[in-house]
DNA sequence: ATCGTCATTTGT
DNA sequence: CAAATGACGATC
């Protein structure tokens, strides 16, 4: 026996009982020997602290030689903690003047992180103001040690061909696809045909990116559009060379096929909003379907969103990118405007063959005379429509609000909702206090609508529902479903029914819905939010594209006003009218996409600290901070939000201010934690 | 969490 | 004036 093992041995004895630390771990130490060729690892280290942001130097043991490649999954020492962290790369040298601890160990050799990843890692927390490891939680999904030792999935590739008559309908839709053809990049934002079946045309596109042997990754907002898009896309391509990703798949099958993305086993990539981040290799072409979608937004920080992610990948990978649906966002016409992005977009003619009839009803409508749909409140010619749908054996879509929006303030006599003559923002009435901003808390003392001149404010009453039963009792014998936030259905066949449901969770008809009632304009367009109104059509139009032509008797009526730019964007079915408004106004009040704005909401004294802090651009403008939630007697609030904002050439210096102001703060260990949202989505 | 650094207090 | 204590900040 060598005599230092028995040395050793003897010297552990003492201490066996205990947890092997203190002197056996300085022996151990001494037994390390770095690997021969670089020996020092950069790691990102699993930590929240944002001043952290950034790898640390490690050594690398010579037995994780093999393993420890960049991309894997480590475990390392870092402030006496075991903590995990990614391997970023190896190196000959280190900066580091002190001591290098090595690395505790490789949790997987597996390279989760390639250098694709982690710049486009590193590209969407520098866009938002966050740190790598936040982007990295949401881009990579927790490892499952089984899925991963299972052999992989062989490399399937496409080799179908697609014609362009699916395109070929829509302006600029067939050179669009002989582009991706070409394999040359193209920007497109694709104006869907109502009664499109767009889950068709976006694997078409897909596949004829994956058949000149590049990836495509197709992100849609919630698993109802998962399962169709996954469905055309397999229809196409097959079953072995697209992969879908969703987050309710369980950890084993979730890991399982975001491995088969990862290790280039499939080109076609479909899923909801993590899939935003997946890293398909060589991709080609990046799609958004529905972009206003809020489901869009990842709710973690720092609150990533799929266009702008998509759009950061498109430039990245010099790849084309798709922004789909049937209406049009602010942020897609801006990329129309700038000539970045192409519109794709229906002739007038085939417009008018696809579209449904649209019938606003006002506030002064006729009551329909049935007595049932008289207590139900039912417009006549909303009644009408859904009878003749109903005879003809055609389902009805009834789109109703859903609870809980909040009140505003709007013009007592036109219903424009009030703005702040200072900021822009909205104007709200809390018990007792004249009318003021919930930006910038300006009060208006004498308010004048803009658009009537009318002097008098009221509040828009929110909030209440139509029952599905009141609207049954209307029509007896006709079968009534529901689709909402309980339970989502998919489709319903082409039989007379009516189908109430909530924005969103519209069912797809077989054949297409006879009507459709919209009863939820009010609600949608009184909401207090920079969106409102591209809100509503976007949601209009969805549930409308579900509707038969009027060629076939397919018709709408919407329960609003018929002078609102857009309902008149709805009965000429042109959201792209709608958008370049929409746009134009948010530049004269300084909103987004015009701008780029974040908001820092916390307690008054955190945000007061960070707006101190903020080393903002010169152009930089700050509004508020107003309270947030109930106020007592002096106005002040547990919590509160401050809007900053500044031109969109100055969004980087924005977003590297706020995260050094944040850094600051973390490594100050000054406790309450300020919420950070870069273009948020609502600007209450 | 833990370690090192630096300033301050304490003991001679 | 050295040693002990404690606050603070970086964390490889």
């Amino acid at each position: 026996m060598p005599e230092g093992t028995e040395t050793a041995a003897l010297w552990d004895l003492p201490r066996a009982g205990k947890p092997a630390k203190g002197k056996p771990k300085a022996a151990r130490k001494g037994q390390q020997q770095p690997a021969a060729a670089d020996p020092i690892a950069r790691i990102v280290v699993d930590v929240q602290l944002a001043h952290l942001d950034r790898t640390f130097d490690y050594q690398v043991p010579e037995k994780f030689d093999a393993d420890a490649v960049p991309g894997a999954r480590v475990r390392v020492r870092f402030a006496g903690q075991l903590v995990d962290g990614f391997l970023i790369e190896r190196a000959g040298t280190t900066e580091h003047t002190g001591r290098l601890a090595f690395l505790e160990r490789v949790t997987s050799a597996e390279p989760v992180l390639g250098p694709r990843l982690a710049a486009l890692a590193r590209t969407v927390a520098e866009r938002y103001g966050g740190t790598l490891i936040d982007v990295l939680r949401l881009a990579i999904p927790p490892r499952h040690a089984k899925a991963e030792a299972e052999p992989p999935r062989p490399r399937a590739s496409v080799s179908v061909a697609v014609g362009d008559a699916g395109w070929a309908r829509y302006q600029r839709g067939a050179a669009f696809l002989e582009a991706l053809r070409g394999n040359r990049q193209a920007h497109a934002v694709w104006q869907a045909l109502p009664g499109e079946d767009w889950p068709a045309r976006l694997a078409e596109a897909a596949v004829v990116v994956a058949a000149g042997g590049r990836g495509a990754v197709l992100v849609v907002p919630d698993q109802r559009d998962l399962a169709r898009v996954h469905g055309a896309c397999v229809a196409l391509a097959g079953n072995d060379a697209v992969v879908a990703l969703s987050a309710d798949l369980g950890p084993a099958e979730r890991y399982r096929r975001w491995l088969a993305v990862s290790r280039g086993s499939a080109p076609i990539v479909v899923g909801t909003r993590a899939t935003m981040f997946a890293p398909v290799a060589d991709p080609g072409l990046f799609v958004v379907w529905d972009d206003g979608d809020d489901l869009h937004v990842d709710p973690h920080m720092p609150y990533p969103q799929v266009r702008d992610v998509l759009t950061l990948r498109a430039h990245a990978d010099k790849a084309s990118l798709v922004i789909a649906g049937f209406a049009r966002t602010a942020e897609a016409q801006l990329l129309v405007e700038s000539g970045w992005a192409h519109a794709v977009v229906p002739s007038r003619e085939d417009l008018r063959k696809a579209a449904p009839r649209v019938t606003p009803v006002g506030e002064d409508f006729d009551v329909a005379r049935d007595e049932a749909a008289r207590v139900a409140r039912l417009p006549a010619v909303a009644f009408e429509a859904a009878r003749q749908a109903l005879s003809a054996e055609a389902p009805v879509l009834v789109q109703v609000p859903r609870r809980g929006y909040v009140p505003a303030l709007a013009c007592a006599q036109c219903r424009t909702p009030a703005h702040c003559r200072r900021c822009a923002g909205p104007l709200a009435l809390s018990d007792g206090q004249p009318p003021h901003c919930r930006w910038c808390g300006a009060p208006e003392g004498n308010f004048r609508c803009p658009s009537c001149g009318s002097v008098r404010l009221r509040a828009v009453v929110v909030g209440s529902k139509r029952t599905a039963e009141e609207l049954g009792r209307a029509f007896p014998g006709v079968a009534v479903r529901t689709s909402g936030a309980q339970e989502v259905l998919a489709t319903v066949p082409a039989r007379p029914a009516l189908v109430v449901c909530t924005p969103g969770a519209e069912p797809v008809a077989e054949d297409g819905y006879g009507a459709a009632l919209l009863l939820d304009g009010w609600a949608l367009l009184g909401r207090q939010d920079l969106r409102a109104a591209e809100e509503t059509l976007r949601r209009w139009m969805a549930a409308a594209a579900l509707v038969r032509p009027s060629s076939a008797g397919g018709r709408i009526v919407v329960g609003a006003d018929a002078s609102l730019t857009a309902v008149q964007a709805l009965v000429r079915w042109d959201p792209a009218w709608h958008a370049e408004r929409e746009l134009a106004e948010r530049r004269e009040l300084g909103f987004p996409p015009a701008v780029r704005m974040a908001s820092l909401e916390g307690t008054p004294s955190a945000v007061a600290a960070l707006l101190a802090e903020l080393a903002l651009p010169p152009s930089g403008e700050i509004l508020g901070p107003v309270p947030l939630g109930s106020v007592d007697d002096e106005g002040r609030a547990d919590r509160e939000r401050a809007l900053v904002r500044v031109p969109r050439s100055d969004g980087r210096a924005l977003a590297s201010a706020l995260a050094a102001a944040q850094a600051q703060r973390v490594a100050r260990k000054e406790p309450d934690p300020v919420r950070m949202q870069l273009d948020p989505l609502e600007l209450i």
